[in-house]
DNA sequence: TCTTGACTCTCCCCTCGGGGCAGGGCTTAT
DNA sequence: ATAAGCCCTGCCCCGAGGGGAGAGTCAAGA
């Protein structure tokens, strides 16, 4: 039987961390004195420790570790297994990141340019055509993009329609929020009488924007910019098309993306 | 100007985000409506928030943006050096515990086992030898060692004195703490009679832990219980011996580290 | 002109994993 | 008796916002 102090250095863990874990129920001691309230711990909560520190280091949360630490071999693995595909994904976002950085430091020796923002945007006015679509408009977040992307595909595939290779997504609502927009995601297909919807035809100010999503909102500012100085005005929901995204190719950089405004001419010289 | 619900989706920010950034003074609007309170942004912000994304991205924390969205060119390039090495540190680390969860997954293929701790650690009775030393002992983070034992080897030589070879560290004080715990870090000189103060010689447990640092407390454990199991007592401060650390070796799995706790023989026989 | 709906404001409480401190109780050694 | 080390509970704090209540504001339609 050790104090919680003694437990404390043998698991290299804090005695607040330990109060914590008594108190969400993630490590009782194994006898708490009724008078005084100390705690003790014995060598089984030295064990659950480990693992829990383990689990923890994984990246697992305290409240996903709870169950863990009851359930059997079979479904342990299988969270171990999800947990890994986590893990993969996080290193390569931040490998991602890490090259950004690595570029934008050399750019920097190079131009002395802090901003880093690629002035390379040309911005052309077009008109859309109309576009017959399956469309899915859904409250989501931008990381559940493939999961309704998904049974959309399935739908289309359902009615035995013929994908049209326009991927794309339409920001309605005007606020943006990173885990819950109104976004409608659409898909074009090829047989126009049987689509779910026809996209109207609309005059847009538009980019192609290359590399990861993460900064998309470079071009938004290129094109929001370039709206107001060529006398036009914002007139409904920008959207997205993908054109070469992630099911295409595994690198980010080599992503490319049209972003459309609708825009209209401006009536008053006057802002 | 652009009234905030606009300019969250300009920049793909929400409102949220830009009323908090408004209230830390990290981002002002150019202009707030006396009466109403409305903000209202225009293109200068909307540079600005590009900039605040990008080193959000790269890690910076927001406190840490304030002050270099207004410093000069070269300090920002410092800055941003000095982030790409930490994040370079933090893919590293991400990797090793990938790294890990990878092997734990193999091994309960293997064998069944859910816990993974190695089983392997071989303990033994050792009398250390006294020794001499120069020390240094301060309240520190377990991340600072680096740190002061750079100072340490300073003072080494400026006396003109041989390093032995022996790097360690004791921790003294009862209570763990990852950030600030009593640490005694020693280094061993060849000159015992120059020496700072001689470690006095002890009985002691001993195990080689190999690997990295994060599975330290596993090698503690394993003494616990010997100890406990096989009718000794927990008398003083452990310390730990780097054989094979960091400036040894780049590779965690690597590295060597012995763990010693001192011990004496339990007089009664109950607990 | 009035109403309605969309937009905005401030204010307060919540997150996760604990850290820090105040105020007090228990045990043991001096 | 007292002092030193332990330990307890309870309260507020962190970062970077999210959620919602309650109220004010703006523009367009009836």
């Amino acid at each position: 039987m050790y104090q919680i102090g003694e437990f404390s250095k043998i698991c290299q863990v804090s005695v607040k961390t330990l109060r914590y874990y008594d108190k969400v129920g993630l490590l009782r001691p194994s006898e708490v004195d009724r008078f005084t309230g100390y705690r003790y711990y014995d060598r089984a909560q030295l064990e659950k420790m480990l693992l829990i520190q383990k689990l923890k280091r994984y990246g697992f949360s305290l409240d996903e570790i709870q169950p863990l630490l009851s359930c059997d071999n079979d479904a342990f693995y299988q969270e171990l297994c999800r947990q890994r595909e986590k893990l993969q994904w996080r290193l390569m976002e931040l490998e991602t990141v890490f090259q950004e950085l690595t570029l934008h430091l050399r750019k920097l020796e190079r131009t002395g340019d802090i901003m880093d923002i690629p002035n390379g945007y040309e911005i052309q006015l077009t008109e859309t055509r109309p576009m017959a679509v399956f469309s899915c408009r859904e409250r989501m977040g931008v990381d559940e993009f493939g999961k309704y992307f998904g049974t959309l595909y399935e739908r289309v595939a359902k009615e035995g329609l013929t994908p049209g290779g326009v991927v794309g997504a339409m920001y309605h609502g005007e606020e943006f929020n990173h885990d819950s927009s109104d976004i409608e995601l659409f898909v074009s297909v090829e047989e126009s009488d049987r689509a779910e919807k026809v996209m109207e035809a609309r005059q847009c100010a538009m980019t192609v924007h290359r590399g990861g999503y993460s900064t998309l909102n470079e071009a938004y500012a290129a094109l929001v910019s370039w709206i107001e100085e060529n006398g036009y005005e914002w007139d409904g929901a920008p959207f997205d098309i993908y054109k070469q995204g992630a099911w295409h190719n595994r690198k980010p950089e080599d992503w490319e993306t049209e972003v459309y405004f609708p825009v209209r001419k401006r009536e008053s010289a006057a802002s």
